[in-house]
Order: structure tokens, then C-alpha cells, then sequence
DNA sequence: GCCCAGGCACATG
DNA sequence: CATGTGCATGGG
């Protein structure tokens, strides 16, 4: 994709392959906000403010490197979207949501965000996640603080992450701290897929759902397919019904193949909006 | 008050 | 292996 850095500057210039709002609000990240026109976007200790201009969006930020990657500038949707155009289903969402694109995240702050995720709903996993920022990261900027170390949220008992508004994952946030470090998540790059998603499972507070979300926004998995409610609602409308999710998860990933997870995103924020 | 949200752990058949 | 149940919390 066309873009260009400048000294604290990317410029973009194709929106239709980049849209901040479709990009951020898609579902997959939950460290942004919106400030009048303004998207800020604020991943582990990074900040960013997306602005639009005529003929291209930019993103201002003191490490352009970092935002390149994260932004997953280097990858061509154009040519995704080609690939998935054969699939009717896709036509209206990849419409709707042209401007996706799926984000390179860290994964240990990935992993720490969908463990909350689970059975919530998007703001207040934003509203907890806020939370565990303000009490123990640093200031970024006006009323943004940085994702916590590793070593910060170690420290803390279960009652914090209860006070945070963790509800009952509290405790699969204190038991996940205390089986896995960011370094080993890192490590875990080396596995065959089956393999790596097997691990994850193993972990607190991960299960088939959390795993592939984090196959998919943190490691970069194509092959996988996250079926949450959204997804198992929309499936259960366009498809033959299915109670097991399991079931629809694998029906889907054959359908699909290595460009489940760019999929399985238009399908979300489009089922997700629509309702 | 009930139902739901990017589900998971655990018990039971 | 498959199915059922309890679970914190805030918003509609």
C-alpha cells in the first residue's frame, strides 16, 4: 500500500485500504479512542492521532516504524479483498468494512485484553482495561496511560483485578501471570499452528474463542476463525444451523481456508453494526 | 426485574 | 467426547 514517512509522520494514501474508523472500531483492539475527529491509539507505551486530509489520512507519532507494523502497512487488501470476493456472503461486509485491516498487536497485552473479553461487552472491556492503565501504567499523554509490564501485573493479587471490574476473570488473570511470561508467548512463534493453539488453550482464562483471537490479532494467523456470539448468530441466519461452536468454527475455516481471519473480521463489524 | 455481552472452567453423563 | 451450569458487572 502507498505511503510515506516523514520525520513524526505517515501518510496514507489509500483510503480505501485504510480506514481508521473500520480499522479500530472493527472489534479487534480496544486501546484507541476518539477524540472529536481525532483517532488517538495508544498500544503498549506507543500514542498515535490519526487525522484525515483530503487525499490521505495521516498518523502523527515519534516512532512511524512501530505504526507501520502495527497498522500492518506493508500488506496489500486490495489483493485480500480480490481473494474473498468469490465468497457471496462477504459482498455487503467488505462493502461495509472496506477500510479493514488487521492489526499486528503485542501479544501479551493482546492476550491479557481477550481473557477480559470473554462473555462482556466491548466497552466496559475498554472501561477495565482503562482501569488496570491508569492504576499501573505511565502517562502517555492527557489521560492515557501506558499498558502495565509484565513484572506490575504480576505483582498485583486478585482483588485488584476484581476492583478493576474483572468480575470473576479476576482470577484467570492472576493464575495466566503466573503460567506464561511475554518472552515464552514470543517463543510460541516457532509452532505449527494446531500446536500453538493448543498451548494457548491450555492457559487460564483462554478457550477455543479467546485462542483464535489471539491467533489472529497478535500472531497474524490467517487460518483461524474466532466464533463469538456475533459470529454463531450471523452463521446460524446464512447457514444451516449449529449449536456447537466448535462445529462452526471448523465448517467455517474449511470454507475460508487461510484468509479465515480477514473473513471472519468483515463479518463481525458487519453482523455487529447491523444489529 | 430480565437479558445480553468478542466464553471459560468445571462437573457430569 | 459432548452437554450443562455458574459466573461479575453494567447497559438496554
Amino acid at each position: 500500500m502507498k505511503y510515506e514517512i516523514e520525520q513524526n509522520l505517515i501518510k496514507v494514501y489509500c483510503k480505501d485500504e485504510f480506514n481508521p474508523e473500520h480499522i479500530l472500531e472493527c472489534g479487534q483492539v480496544f486501546c484507541f479512542k476518539k477524540d472529536g475527529e481525532v483517532y488517538k491509539v495508544f498500544p503498549g507505551k506507543e500514542y498515535a492521532e490519526i487525522t484525515e486530509n483530503e487525499n490521505y489520512y495521516e498518523i502523527k507519532t515519534k516512532n512511524p516504524h512501530f505504526f507501520v507494523k502495527f497498522f500492518d502497512l506493508d500488506s496489500d487488501y486490495t489483493q485480500i479483498k480480490y481473494n474473498l470476493a468469490k465468497y457471496k456472503i462477504l459482498e455487503k461486509p467488505i462493502k461495509f468494512g472496506y477500510g479493514i485491516r488487521i492489526l499486528n498487536q503485542d501479544l501479551f497485552e493482546t492476550m491479557i485484553s481477550f481473557i477480559i473479553s470473554a462473555n462482556n461487552n466491548i466497552k466496559r472491556i475498554k472501561l477495565i482495561l482503562n482501569n488496570i492503565r491508569k492504576n499501573l501504567g505511565e502517562k502517555v499523554e492527557d489521560e492515557i496511560y501506558s499498558f502495565p509490564s509484565f513484572e506490575k501485573l504480576l505483582n498485583c493479587d486478585e482483588q485488584f483485578f476484581k476492583e478493576m471490574g474483572a468480575g470473576y476473570r479476576a482470577s484467570y488473570l492472576y493464575k495466566v501471570l503466573r503460567q506464561i511470561t511475554p518472552e515464552k508467548l514470543e517463543d510460541l512463534k516457532k509452532l505449527p499452528l494446531d500446536d500453538l493453539r493448543s498451548e494457548l488453550i491450555s492457559l487460564s482464562g483462554i478457550g477455543p474463542k479467546v485462542a483464535d483471537c489471539l491467533l489472529l490479532f497478535g500472531y497474524h494467523k490467517g487460518r483461524v476463525f474466532p466464533v463469538d456470539t456475533w459470529i454463531a448468530q450471523m452463521y446460524n441466519f446464512y447457514y444451516s444451523p449449529l449449536i456447537n461452536r466448535e462445529q462452526i468454527r471448523k465448517n467455517l475455516v474449511d470454507q475460508f481456508g487461510d484468509l479465515s481471519g480477514f473473513a471472519q473480521q468483515y463479518l463481525f463489524y458487519y453482523q455487529r453494526s447491523s444489529n
